[in-house]
RNA sequence: GGAGAGGUACCGAAGCGGCCAAACGGGGCAGACUGUAAAUCUGCUGUCUUAUGACUUCGGAGGUUCGAAUCCUCCCCUCUCCA
C-alpha cells in the first residue's frame, strides 16, 4: 500500500519543477487509494488560440500519467478565463477574445485533448458554467482573500510595473478565477507551466478560505520554443502544432538545434522514451549521435499525433527532400490556364507556389531560387508554353508540377 | 483635475521640413557551410508585368507649405509625476 503511494508520487513529481503541499497530498493519496475514491486533478487552458502545440502536451502528458494511476482527469476550458486574458509572463496586456472566437476555440480542444486524454474518462469544464452565474457581490467576496501588495509581488505584474508597462485592472481578476475554479471543481491537484505557479497558489489560498483542504501543486517547466530562445507560444510563432501535418511537424522538430532538442526530450518523454536514455545522455554531453537521435525524437512525437506509418513516410520524406535535396515523390501536381499563349513565370509563383507578391517572387529570381526542370530561371519575366508538366521549385521546400493547359 | 513624456514598417528602435520606402538590431526569406540543424558568413526584406517610374506607409482626422514621419489644430491611446 505505501509501496504504491509513493510509486504514485514518484510518478506525478517526474519531469516537474515544483511539487507544492507534496507532504500534505500523502495522507490523501493514501486515503483516495482505501476509499477507491480517486484524486481530482486540474488542468486548465484557456481557448485563446484554436491550436494546441507541443508545449501545451507537456502539462496534459503529465494529466494522463495520473489518470493512467486511476485518478480523475478534469480538463478545465477557461472559456471565461480567456474573456480576460492571462496576464502570466505577458510584457502587456493581453487583449480580452471575443467570446464567439473563444467558443470556436474550446469546441477544438476537445478534439485535439482526445489525442493525449482518454477523454471519456475524463471530466470537461467550462468555467463560465460557474462565472456567469457569480453576482457582484460573490465577486467583492472572492477578490478579498487577497491583496493589491500580494498581486503586485508577481512576477510578470512587478516587472511590467517597474518598466512602466500598464496593467489593466481587469488583469488582476485573473488569479482570482482560477482559483475560484478549483474550489468549485474541489480539485486535489492543479497542474500548470511555471508562469502558473501564482495562480496555482492563489488556488490553495482561495480554497483554504472557502473551508476547502488546499489542491497541490505541480509545475512543470515551460517548453522553449523553436526558436530556442522563448518559451513556446503561438503569439510568438514558434510552435509545432499538434494538429500539424506529419511531414511539417518532423522538419520541425529535425530543424531545432541540439541543446533545444535535449530539453524537448526531457520535457515530451512523458515517462516513455527511457529505451533512449543513454542517447539522450550522450546528446547532453556532445558526443554519441545527435543526428539520429533527433531524427528518432521526431519520429516519436508524430507517431505519438498521428500514427507510426505517418512518422515513417514523414522521415522519408525528410531524407529525401531536406537530407538530400532530391524532389519529394508527392509534388502536387497543378493546372494553369495559359493567357495569351502562356503563363508567366511571376504569376505561377504567387498563385501556385504561395510566393507573397511579385516583388518577392522577383527576389527568389535573382536569389537563384527558382528552378524549372532542375534549371535555375533567372530571367523573371519567361513565361511557359503550354505543355508541360514542369517541375518548378521555389526555395528549398516548395515544389509544384504544373501543366500548362 | 494639473504637469510632462510618448505612439514609426512583422517586432524593438532611430529619424524631427526635401538627400525617407524611412538608419540600426531582431525576425523572416534566399545563398554558402553542415549531421537536417544550431553557430557563422553573404544578400534580400512595402506594393505594382523592374521602372534613373508610379502608388500606398510613420496613432486618427484636418491644416500650413512648391514639398511633412518631421510644423500647426483637434481627437484617440499609453506611460510618469503631482492632486
Amino acid at each position: 500500500m505505501s509501496d504504491e503511494v509513493d510509486r504514485q508520487l514518484e510518478v506525478m513529481a517526474d519531469g516537474a519543477d515544483q511539487f507544492l503541499g507534496r507532504d500534505e497530498l500523502r495522507p490523501r493519496l493514501e486515503k483516495a487509494l482505501r476509499e477507491k475514491r480517486p484524486l481530482r486533478v486540474k488542468l486548465g487552458m484557456d481557448p485563446s488560440a484554436p491550436d494546441l502545440h507541443l508545449g501545451h502536451t507537456v502539462v496534459l502528458g503529465k494529466l494522463r500519467r495520473f489518470q493512467e494511476l486511476g485518478h480523475v482527469p478534469i480538463f478545465l476550458i477557461g472559456d471565461f478565463t480567456a474573456r480576460i486574458g492571462d496576464p502570466s509572463g505577458r510584457k502587456k496586456t493581453r487583449p480580452a477574445l471575443e467570446e464567439d472566437a473563444v467558443k470556436k476555440n474550446a469546441q477544438t480542444y476537445v478534439d485535439q485533448v482526445a489525442k493525449i486524454l482518454d477523454i471519456d474518462g475524463a471530466e470537461i469544464r467550462f468555467n463560465s458554467e460557474w462565472t456567469d452565474a457569480l453576482s457582484p457581490t460573490d465577486w467583492v467576496r472572492l477578490c478579498s482573500h487577497s491583496t493589491v501588495a500580494r498581486l503586485l509581488e508577481r512576477d510578470d505584474f512587478a516587472k511590467r510595473y517597474a518598466a512602466g508597462e500598464s496593467i489593466s485592472v481587469h488583469e488582476f481578476l485573473y488569479p482570482f478565477v482560477q482559483a475560484y475554479d478549483s474550489v468549485v471543481l474541489e480539485a486535489d491537484v492543479e497542474l500548470g507551466g511555471t508562469d502558473q505557479t501564482f495562480n496555482l497558489l492563489m488556488g490553495r489560498e482561495v480554497q483554504r478560505a472557502y473551508g476547502q483542504l488546499p489542491q497541490a501543486v505541480i509545475t512543470h517547466p515551460l517548453l522553449v520554443g523553436l526558436d530556442g530562445t522563448e518559451k513556446m507560444s503561438k503569439s510568438l510563432g514558434n510552435t509545432v502544432e499538434i494538429l500539424a501535418p506529419a511531414e511539417e511537424m518532423y522538419g520541425k522538430i529535425m530543424r531545432i538545434s541540439d541543446t533545444l532538442m535535449c530539453d524537448w526530450f526531457d520535457l515530451l518523454a512523458a515517462g516513455e522514451w527511457g529505451d533512449l536514455a543513454s542517447a539522450r545522455a550522450d546528446a547532453g554531453k556532445g558526443s554519441g549521435d545527435p543526428f539520429a537521435l533527433k531524427h528518432e525524437i521526431a519520429s516519436r512525437v508524430v507517431a505519438r499525433f498521428h500514427d507510426s506509418a505517418a512518422a515513417d513516410s514523414a522521415r522519408r520524406h525528410f531524407e529525401q527532400v531536406v537530407q538530400r535535396r532530391e524532389t519529394p515523390d508527392d509534388v502536387p501536381e497543378l493546372e494553369v490556364a495559359a493567357e495569351g499563349g502562356g503563363v508567366g513565370l511571376l504569376d505561377l509563383l504567387r498563385g501556385q507556389l504561395g510566393v507573397a507578391s511579385n516583388s518577392e517572387a522577383r527576389r527568389l529570381v535573382a536569389q537563384g531560387a527558382v528552378q524549372i526542370d532542375g534549371e535555375r530561371v533567372d530571367d523573371p519575366t519567361i513565361r511557359l508554353e503550354p505543355g508541360g508538366p514542369y517541375l518548378v521549385k521555389a526555395g528549398k521546400r516548395r515544389f509544384a508540377r504544373i501543366r500548362v493547359v
